[in-house]
DNA sequence: AGTCTAACCGGATGGCTCATCCGGACCGCT
DNA sequence: AGCGGTCCGGATGAGCCATCCGGTTAGACT
C-alpha cells in the first residue's frame, strides 16, 4: 500500500475535485465529470485522469463515512450484549446512509470502482456477519435470519428513508422504520 | 372516458409496442424507445407519438398489474380479520411488485405520466390506508405506524428483494423480508 | 542554479443516445 | 374511386460522455 507521491498541483486539484462533488452530493445534484471540471475550474482531462468514473469519485467522497462506519464496527464487537451490540450497529449504519447521500449508492452497488472501497465493505460485511452470529445463538433474533440478509434490508430501510418524505425528517424517518424493523409491525 | 377508436394500423402497432416493452422488461432490460422501435420494426416516431416518453410505456404495460391489485385490494376490505386483511394485501403488493418487475419503479416514482397510474395508485393508498386504520383500531399493530409509511416500507422491501440476490429465488426472499418486517427481527 | 524528464493540464473532438419534425403514405368514409 | 385526416418513419439536431494529444510545469539530479 505505497502512497504514489502525487505532484503539489496534482494534489491541489484532487482536493478541489472531492470538495466540488462533496458539495454536488450534499444538494443531491448526481455526479457529472464533466461538470465538476466546470465548476471546480480545470479542465476535463484533469478530473477523468484522476477518477475514470463517476463512481471511483463517488465511493472515494464516500470513502470517509465508510471508514467512520468500519471503525464503528470494530468498537460494536466489543460490546457485551449480543442484542444491543447489533441494535447500536445497525442503527448507526442507517443513520449514516440517510444522512450521508453518497453511502446508499456505494453500498448497494454490486461492483466496486476502488479496491479500498471493496475493502470496507468486506469488512462491514464481516462485523455484520459476527454480530448477527452472536446475536443469533443468544436467541435475541430470529433464526432464520442469515448474514446475506443483513445489506439487503439495511439498503432497502435507507432507501425507503431516502426516496419518500422529506429531508428535514429524514433520519427521524429512518430511525422509526429501523425500529418497527427490529421490533416488528405487528404487536404480538 | 370516451376512448378514442384508433385506427387499425395504429392500434396494431400500439399492441406491438407494449408486447416489445413487456419482453424487455421481463428481461430486465430498461425501456429504450429508439430501441423499442428497431426491435418491433418501425420508426422511431411512431413508438414516440403512442408513447411520449418512456415512464408512459412503462405505466402502460405496469397497468395489467396495478388494475389486478387494485381489484384484489377492494377484496381485502371485505375481511373480516384486520389484521389477516392487511397482512394478506401486503403480501399480494410484495409478491406483484417482485415478479413484475415493470410495478416497482411505477410505484416508486413520484410523478407519473398517465393519469390512470395516478388514479390506481390512489386506489391502492387508500385501500392501504384503510386497511391499516382498522387494524390500528383493533390494536395488531404499533401505533406509530401512519399509512404515509405504508409505501416507503412496501417499497423499500421490493427493493431489498430486487437488487439483491439472484431472480430465481427472489419471491421466496421478498416473503422472507415481510415477514420479518411484520413479526420483527428480533424475538421477543 | 540549470537542465532534463516525466507527469500533468485542458480543450478540441468523435461516438452515442434521446427526442423532434415534416414530407409522404395509408386508412376509413362517402 | 376520391378525399380528408391520421399515421408512419427516417433524417436530423441537441446534449452528454469519455478520449486523446500538444503544450506546460513540477520535481530530481548534477
Amino acid at each position: 500500500m505505497t502512497t504514489v507521491p502525487l505532484r503539489k498541483d496534482a494534489a491541489r486539484n484532487w482536493e478541489r475535485i472531492v470538495a466540488v462533488a462533496r458539495a454536488l452530493v450534499d444538494e443531491g445534484t448526481p455526479l457529472q465529470l464533466n461538470d465538476i471540471a466546470r465548476r471546480a475550474g480545470m479542465g476535463v482531462g484533469t478530473v477523468y485522469r484522476h477518477f475514470p468514473t463517476a463512481e471511483a469519485l463517488l465511493e472515494t467522497v464516500a470513502a470517509p463515512g465508510l471508514e467512520a462506519l468500519a471503525a464503528h464496527g470494530e468498537q460494536a464487537l466489543a460490546d457485551e450484549d449480543p442484542g444491543h451490540a447489533l441494535a447500536g450497529f445497525l442503527t448507526r449504519t442507517i443513520e449514516a446512509q440517510v444522512a450521508d447521500a453518497s453511502l446508499s449508492p456505494v453500498t448497494a452497488a454490486h461492483t466496486d470502482a476502488l479496491p479500498r472501497t471493496t475493502e470496507l465493505k468486506q469488512t462491514l460485511r464481516s462485523v455484520g456477519r459476527e454480530l448477527l452470529d452472536r446475536a443469533r445463538d443468544a436467541k435475541v433474533v430470529r433464526a432464520d435470519l442469515t448474514s446475506a440478509d443483513l445489506v439487503p434490508l439495511m439498503c432497502g430501510i435507507a432507501y425507503a428513508a431516502n426516496v419518500h418524505g422529506d429531508p428535514a425528517t429524514r433520519v427521524e424517518t429512518a430511525r422509526r422504520y429501523l425500529t418497527a424493523l427490529l421490533e416488528g409491525l405487528y404487536l404480538s
